[in-house]
DNA sequence: CCGGAAATGTAACAAATGGTAACAACCACG
DNA sequence: CGTGGTTGTTACCATTTGTTACATTTCCGG
């Protein structure tokens, strides 16, 4: 009943009927909120939202069936972002859905930032592209790894060691000149669309580093009382 | 004999003449009842029965050959839901079937579609379809596990390992290549319609990953409402 | 300044890895 | 058994990655 009302303003829904499933479900997949009714076959709707919370930060709005304030309140404290209590009007449901959504989207449940930007670069780990002043380039994965690690700190010094575990994977080797090649690799690919200067700086006997011009994005230096 | 006399009744039946591949069926096919032959080749229908109840609670209605109690015993303690011994009578199977069929769907066994969504792909688990774009396209069920492991997590990195693992279910080994030309044969009906570049990208050295370009669903420039 | 040692840059080659065509094995089903 | 479809294997090729050798740069003490 509700799939189909919500499906019709723009929702995609999938919907389960117990809760051991939809706990699963919850958690793996990418939904961006979680209607969840308190009761339930399988597992009881309050002891859903406990697991959830245990690894997941996903919107959850509880729909209690009662009238009881119990419920609620143990709801929101275990941590549901509204509820509503059955029977409700759908047009209610849909807007309380709408205020979740403007609440979370803009702000914080983002994971981990797909997106890379410093220096006219930008790199997308999801999609494992990169573009230089919005054009694409083509990079190998060693060579994406290592813009990717430089990238992760513009403007800080990489060591050799570093690079080599997370890019290469093995443990640096002082006469292991790979590094070199794949360095060399990405410079020539950078400044193919004409950078003016190196972009990827050589701290000689330390490592390397992504030359940042601009304004930082972040006031490392700001001092506090 | 048997799928077309149901058939006649209403039932959509689908048949395999082999344990083994039987037993598979049952378990990752939403099937609401499961017919079992206690003579089978390639795997005794007792191990069916048992490995089916490993992991699923579908009913299960046996077929024991001889007149012996003791099939029908050991049969209904792995957990048949009934029996019925050869040769029996088409309408008294279309009867237990029946009845089985009354037990269990009031009781709620019922599957959900799951589906999961990615890049204009749609996966549906229960069904074991797939949709690109709006449009059904055809995948073995290597494919489909492939796509599966993949879209479970898109965006990142899954090894070679895990899908060796989890899609084609042995242990990894280095000169394997079968998955490489899954991967490959799964591209290929991906780009039939015309995906503008590889959603299925390779890290070198480490796995593939399903490439999310159309990542935020969230609206970052909408100021306010 | 100069020469040399150490570190880095890079061309050229070698090895490893993955893509895929072609074929073989296998199985369901008639 | 034959047919059709799926899966696995082999073999060959292209690309990526690693290695080597030599050139270049930097640093340092005369």
């Amino acid at each position: 009943m509700l799939t189909e009302y919500m499906g019709r303003y723009g929702f995609h829904v999938s919907s389960v009927h117990r809760g051991d499933t939809g706990l699963k479900a919850a958690i793996e997949k990418p939904f961006a909120l979680v209607l969840l009714d308190v009761m339930l076959p399988g597992l009881d709707g309050f002891e859903v939202l406990r697991r959830i919370r245990a690894t997941s930060a996903i919107s959850v709005l509880l729909l209690t069936a009662r009238g009881e304030d119990v419920d609620r309140i143990v709801g929101l404290e275990i941590g549901a972002d509204d509820y509503l209590s059955k029977p409700f009007n759908p047009r209610e449901l849909l807007a309380r859905v709408r205020a979740i959504l403007r609440r979370t989207i803009g702000a914080g449940v983002k994971q981990e930032p797909t997106l890379l930007r410093a220096e006219g670069l930008e790199l997308n780990l999801a999609a494992r592209s990169v573009l230089q002043d919005g054009k694409k380039i083509e990079l190998t994965d060693v060579e994406f790894a290592l813009l990717e690690a430089l990238m992760r700190s513009p403007g800080k010094v990489v060591s050799r060691e570093d690079i080599s575990e997370n890019v290469l994977g093995r443990k640096f080797h002082p006469f292991d000149r790979s590094l070199d090649m794949h360095v060399s690799r990405l410079r020539r690919k950078l400044s193919i669309k004409g950078a003016p200067e190196d972009m990827v700086k050589t701290i000689r006997g330390v490592g390397y580093q992504l030359a940042v011009n601009s304004n930082p994005p972040v006031a490392t230096d700001q001092a506090k009382d």
